[in-house]
DNA sequence: TCATTGATGGTCT
DNA sequence: GACCATCAATGAG
């Protein structure tokens, strides 16, 4: 499988978050190799989108956000479920790509359709914070063939805090996938 | 079918 | 002590 070089992740959120669509999230542990196939993530933009947790400045949670690309923020939510982000652009400006289903390609029990779900299934949690996706054991592959898809642009899920920053069309998923989160 | 709520813990004020 | 980039179970209609 062909990982995604660095300079992928190196590029404006939006281009990235609407590019990972279809491509291969892989994890290995213990030898057992996770995969699932991207159908849907969202772009968090920087320190000025009021939806990213960027923009309550740099602290210790945040501080992944603010340095280079091609890296692993996941985060706690609820409690409960770990979420999985890319960090996206420059180092200095706190970009991010959430990904939020998957469709399972190899080894993935249960639903993967929300980004909880998704990071149970995949064994994602906060030790991976931090990890670099070139590395042998995460990274996101090239897509296996070159199928052609039409990609949908949504408001993001869970985020009516953020003002007008909420309305934007800043989720993408592959139209007609039945592992969208919601429509 | 839809709206509401409980579970559960790290992070920040 | 409040707030969450969530999910599943519950109960009303």
């Amino acid at each position: 499988m062909q990982k995604l070089p660095r300079t992928f992740y190196d590029q404006d959120t939006i281009s990235v978050a609407r590019g990972l669509l279809g491509k291969q999230l892989v994890h290995i542990v213990d030898g057992v190799e996770y995969v699932g196939k991207i159908v849907e993530t969202e772009a968090y933009l920087g320190e000025h989108d009021l939806a990213a947790h960027s923009s309550k400045g740099r602290t210790r949670r945040t501080e992944i956000m603010f340095g280079p690309p091609g890296y692993a923020y996941v985060y706690l939510i609820y409690g409960i479920y770990n979420c999985m982000n890319i960090v996206t652009e420059r180092a200095g400006h706190a970009s991010a790509v959430l990904l939020r289903a998957v469709e399972p390609v190899k080894n993935l029990e249960g639903r993967t359709q929300g980004p909880g779900l998704l990071g149970r299934a995949l064994k994602i949690d906060r030790a991976l914070n931090g990890h670099d996706l070139l590395s042998d054991d995460f990274f996101i592959a090239e897509a296996n063939a070159a199928e052609k898809i039409s990609i949908v642009k949504r408001p993001r899920i869970g985020v009516d805090y953020a003002k007008h920053w909420a309305k934007r069309h800043l989720r993408f998923y592959i139209k007609g996938n039945a592992f969208i989160s919601k429509v």
